[in-house]
Order: C-alpha cells, then structure tokens, then sequence
DNA sequence: AATTGCCGCAACCGCAGCTGG
DNA sequence: ACCAGCTGCGGTTGCGGCAAT
C-alpha cells in the first residue's frame, strides 16, 4: 500500500502522491486535530509533510475527520441521494451535505459504481430519472414523480427494495409548478407546508422523531438540531413557521423568481430546484439561473455545528445520539484512543476559540470549544436563514 | 495455480468562485 | 479593475482486490 498508487513514483516538486501511507496519515491528523487546519497551503510543511496542501486538504475532508462515517451505504442513504440527485444532479457537496458523515467523494463513487446500474436494472435513466420507455418520450408524467413512483411513497414494483423515506419531491413538483406564477407562491408554500409537512407529522402529536417512526428522513436527520439545541425547539417552530415542520426549517423553502440570482449568503447552501431532466448536466451545474424553487438548506449548520452523527443505517439505533452518549467510534479514534465525545451542547457559553478555521465540510467533533463557536456562529446562520424565509413568505 | 477482466475506492486534475492586496 | 492565491467542486484516472475462467 505504501508506496502504490498513481504516480507515487513521481519525484516533481519533491512532493508525495498517490496513496497516503499510515505515517503520513498520523502525522495531518496530530497536527489538525493540534492547530486546526488554518490555511491548507502552509499545513504540509508545518506537518512536515511532502505533500500539496490540496492533497492534505482533500485527505482530511475524505479520510481523516472524525466525523466521518465509514461503511456500506443503508438503503435509506442510497434513496435519498437518488432523491436529491434527481433535484440537484452532479452536485455532489450539496447532497453529501444532506448526508452526515458522508463525504461528496463517496456519493459519488456509489452513484457512479453502484446506484446508476440499480436504476438502470430498475429501468430509470440515472441521468434524466425518467423512466427509459419515457425518456423515448411516451410519457409526459412528472420525472420526479415517476422516480419516486418506483421507488418510495407510490410503492416500488421491485419488492425487494424497501421503501423509502417520504419524498419532498412530489410536493417539489406540484409548487414548481404552482410557483411559476409568483401570485400563487405564498399560498403554494403554505399549502405545500401544511399537506406534505403537517401531514407527515399527523402520525405522531409529538415533535420528537423517536415518536414517530413515520418520520421521514430528512426530518429525523435535521431535527436532531432541536433536540439538542434548546433555543430550537418545537414551539419556537411552531412560533415562527406554524404551519412548517422542523424540517421545513432544515431545508427552509424559499420561493424565488426564476431568473433570482443564486444566494450568495455565506454558509447557506443554496439548492436550486430544476426540471430533472436538466439537472444532470454536469458541466451547466454552475451558475445556473433556472432557478425555480431554492431550498435554503442551512447544511453548513447542519452539517458543523451540531451533529454527533448518529448511524442512518437501519440495522442500528435510529435514535438520538444526547450529548454525552458514546459515540460511534470512528478510525482515528483507534489511533488517538477515545475520541471525545461530541461537544456538550450546553456549553454554548463557553470561551470560544481562536481562529482556526472551521472545516466547512463537517465537524471537528474533537474541537469541543471551536464546536462551541461553530454552534453560536451557526444559530446566526440559523437564524439568517429563517429570516430569509420569513422574509420570503411576507414577500410572496 | 495463473491469468484476465471487472469493480470499487482513493486520489489527482483542472476549472471556477471567492477574497484580499 | 486586475491579479494572485486559496478553496471547493466535479470529472477522471489508476491501483488493488476479487471473482471468473
């Protein structure tokens, strides 16, 4: 292993490539999990390593940080990058944002080695989500609604698939639709909040998500949040989005015009809703300005302020991981021994960090007080971002 | 047992956006 | 306004493992 892969032979610059060794490994790790990454430029010389500060970044964010989740994909996980990947195409950051502990680099090799040859077995073309007798065009039913026809509410003609979270898509579709005329946005978002949302809540009285197993996905994901969070909480919801569940607010709706420029807010990922047919180009991924829905998706706070990353996969304990329950063991931990649990969230007030930059991919879960910070700069994100969608809801 | 082909994963490459000087 | 450096992203490639022959 150590000395294979590409060009590891290569002696330009005097810098490594190809595979990383163990020693290589412990000595990035030591040192971020030291000083934090600061700027990637300069980390592989301060770690004295010969490598390019790309590379260093690249194997931290893909390799090394903590709260990666390593191991096969559950069937949940594979159905919802289907579901995002038939919104939001190659945009393989935005879905690995929906997905804890899973880096883009991941997804996408599981979409291109494994889940494309399912759809493709299920007769769906993974590119346009259509069915392939519809993307002959025989067919004018809804892309989305066709994917999810086979693969989750509808029910799948394939038994042996189980089925799936709740979607977002069909209601994605109908408010697509109804929003095309910005009259109709207001009444569209809260329609569309209060029948797929309100609705998916009706099986329990109860906010909590271990009450109600008919949660889908991306509400149990999210509204980890306001479990561990007390400043969001379910009547702070209920307050500021009556007729929105919290994981309306994990991926807070915005409608927009069209032709919107896409967000530029630091920290709030911006998702633009497309035709599905379109959103598989890959190369007009960037810069699009089709825009017709936009999912404010606070991930930047999902994704580094909170989340101890419980397991998604069935098999294992759905629920909750409370601050101080043992989490996962991660790799490193087996380097380093225990791994500190994730940061106590009721420690928000402790002093902050310096100035190590933040992993804007995941958390640092072993940085305790930059969690600490992540978690007040993130309630700002937070709250920015449910500013906008309120903002958004007087505006339409 | 040896060879071949396929597959999945890890890593590299190039481009684009952002930011600060 | 321009430029350089940094970062992030998506596409591509190469290696190792494994199954098939």
């Amino acid at each position: 292993m150590l000395e294979m892969g590409r060009h590891s032979g290569s002696h330009k610059q005097k810098l490594r490539k190809g595979l990383w060794s163990p020693e290589e490994d412990e000595k990035l790790l030591k040192y971020i999990t030291k000083n934090g990454h600061g700027c990637w430029s300069s980390v592989p010389k301060q770690a004295g390593l010969q490598r390019c500060g790309k590379s260093c970044r690249l194997r931290w964010i893909n390799y090394l940080r903590p709260d990666l989740k390593r191991g096969t994909f559950s069937q949940q996980e594979e159905d919802l990058i289907i579901e995002l990947h038939a919104v939001l195409g190659n945009r393989w950051s935005q879905i690995a944002a929906q997905l804890p502990g899973r880096t883009d680099n991941e997804i996408k090799n599981l979409w291109n080695s494994c889940i494309k040859k399912k759809l493709w077995q299920r007769g769906i073309d993974p590119n346009t989500h259509k069915q392939l007798a519809e993307t002959q065009g025989k067919n004018s039913v809804p892309n989305d609604l066709r994917l999810l026809t086979t693969t989750t509410t509808l029910g799948s003609p394939d038994p042996s698939i189980p089925k799936p979270a709740q979607s977002l898509m069909p209601a994605m579709d109908t408010l697509a639709a109804e929003s095309s005329n910005p009259k109709n946005s207001a009444t569209a978002t809260m329609e569309f909040f209060e029948d797929r949302f309100v609705a998916s809540q009706e099986s329990s009285s109860s906010c909590h998500p271990s009450d109600s197993p008919g949660y889908f996905l991306w509400f149990t994901q999210n509204s980890r949040l306001f479990d561990l969070n007390p400043e969001f909480n379910c009547d702070t919801i209920s307050t500021l989005a009556p007729s929105a569940s919290s994981s309306i607010l994990s991926t807070s709706m915005v409608l927009k015009p069209a032709l919107d420029p896409p967000p530029s807010s630091a920290g709030i990922t911006g998702i633009s809703y497309r035709e599905a047919g379109n959103s598989s180009s890959s190369s007009g991924s960037r810069g699009t300005s089709s825009t017709v829905i936009e999912l404010q998706s606070s991930n930047s706070y999902f994704d580094s302020a909170i989340f101890p990353w419980p397991d998604l996969t069935p098999d294992k304990d759905p629920q909750i991981q409370l601050p101080g329950q043992p989490e996962e063991l991660k790799w490193s931990e087996y380097i380093h021994g225990a791994f500190p649990v994730s940061a106590d969230i009721q420690n928000q007030s402790q002093p902050l960090h310096g100035d190590i930059k933040t992993e804007s991919h995941g958390l640092n879960s072993c940085f305790q007080n930059q969690q600490a910070q992540q978690q007040l700069q993130a309630s700002d994100i937070f709250g920015k971002d449910f500013r906008r969608a309120s903002v958004a809801f007087e505006q339409i």
